[in-house]
DNA sequence: ATCCGGCTTTTGTGATCACAATTGCGCCAT
DNA sequence: ATGGCGCAATTGTGATCACAAAAGCCGGAT
């Protein structure tokens, strides 16, 4: 007989080395640039230089950090070619997903939505930038997982890890004093079932933040 | 002064082993579900299990093996619902590098592609699946290079990857005699300038393999 | 004060080892 | 012949080590 192996806690040390580097990196816990070092990451997480490898290496892959070519890491510095690229994968991707989530969104999940939105201005008050991005993502995943499109919704996060460390920068030169118009929009579409409202609601929300870049 | 470090050939061992791995992987050489182990790529490869784990980490990050619970590696067989997926993100990203790339495709590109095309007849000839699919493969490389988006390239690349060992026993039922038409097609718009008719060329070729999982 | 040289320290890379868990084979009982 | 049990071989994980290269630092010359 089979027990259930505890499915979320037996994880291995790279593992969590990798989720909480992740996680810290979406959120624009870490500065565009920032260097980091493998004996460093493993004395933070009290670990082998092992395991802190392999989840650099992975968050490589994932281009999450970036490597110079002495083997250096650091978190990278976006170019705005390269800034303008990943927000149109975000509205390529986003708005497809949001598209898919659309036929599928009862009730429930718009007061989620509604939910999660009504807390992003107290984040707000508080000044809390990777607050604010966390709680903003959150809002979009929730949506993006209606859409049962697993990989979609893989690669779209792919996209939010590359943007973590710029996006911080990005919202702290944004003085908001409210939540997103953007993210009401897409509540309504949703309620009227109004899918072209939706894409484009959806495509402004994501766009959005690179009108600072130009401006 | 700064000489040029032999930009190609200075690469560590884990960065070849990944490379080859990889290549086999996109091209469809490895069969779908094939087991790998790490001392066997080491020995395959003349290096120890440390380079051995770091690319095959990489490429479980870019979703081209899949990882058992107990850590087990193998290429993943993927289900219908996530072929769908990955090819409609094919077709998301590769209809936007396409429009992208069109403004900059001068005569030389064009006669670049047809000469790729034109190779395409004797590989399938001989029956040679890897070489159609790398054929294939550097006809979409080519066209969407000139859209200098690197990023949007690097994702369209990692689709490619997933979609690897599924490719080639896609490709194994269609008995195909000709250059694929709607190459063509994307040819033929390029020449012509015609935006929508290149968007709807490239969507078609990319989801055209699609139809032989369910017919 | 500034720039250059050499030296020390830091850092990534790859190999090897010990260990635990899983796998898979073979043997035995029915 | 078949199904289950147990042992042996295989495999992934993480720690540690030796080494080379890069980075940073300190001092001296101009």
């Amino acid at each position: 007989m089979l027990m259930n192996p505890k499915p979320d806690s037996a994880t291995s040390a790279h593992d969590r080395v990798y989720r909480r580097l992740r996680t810290q990196i979406m959120y624009g816990e870490i500065a565009p640039g920032a260097a980091l070092t493998l004996r460093g990451i493993g004395t933070e997480f009290g670990v082998s230089m092992t395991p802190a490898r392999e989840a650099v290496r992975r968050l490589v892959a994932e281009g999450a950090l970036s490597l110079s070519s002495s083997g250096r890491v650091s978190t990278p510095e976006l170019s705005n070619d390269r800034i303008e690229e990943l927000a149109a994968l975000r509205s390529l991707i986003e708005v497809e997903l949001a598209s898919r989530a659309m036929p599928r969104a009862h009730i429930a999940l718009i007061e989620r939505l509604q939910s999660i939105n009504s807390t992003i201005s107290e984040v707000i008050s508080n000044r809390d930038a990777a607050g604010y991005i966390r709680v903003n993502l959150e809002f979009h995943r929730t949506l993006y997982l209606r859409a049962q499109a697993p990989a979609m919704l893989a690669m779209a996060e792919t996209v939010w890890l590359q943007l973590g460390p710029t996006m911080r920068s990005l919202y702290g030169r944004l003085r908001r004093t409210e939540a997103p118009h953007y993210h009401r929009l897409i509540i309504a579409a949703l309620k009227a079932g109004d899918e072209p409202g939706l894409r484009l609601a959806v495509r402004s929300d994501v766009t959005q933040g690179l009108r600072l870049l130009t401006t």
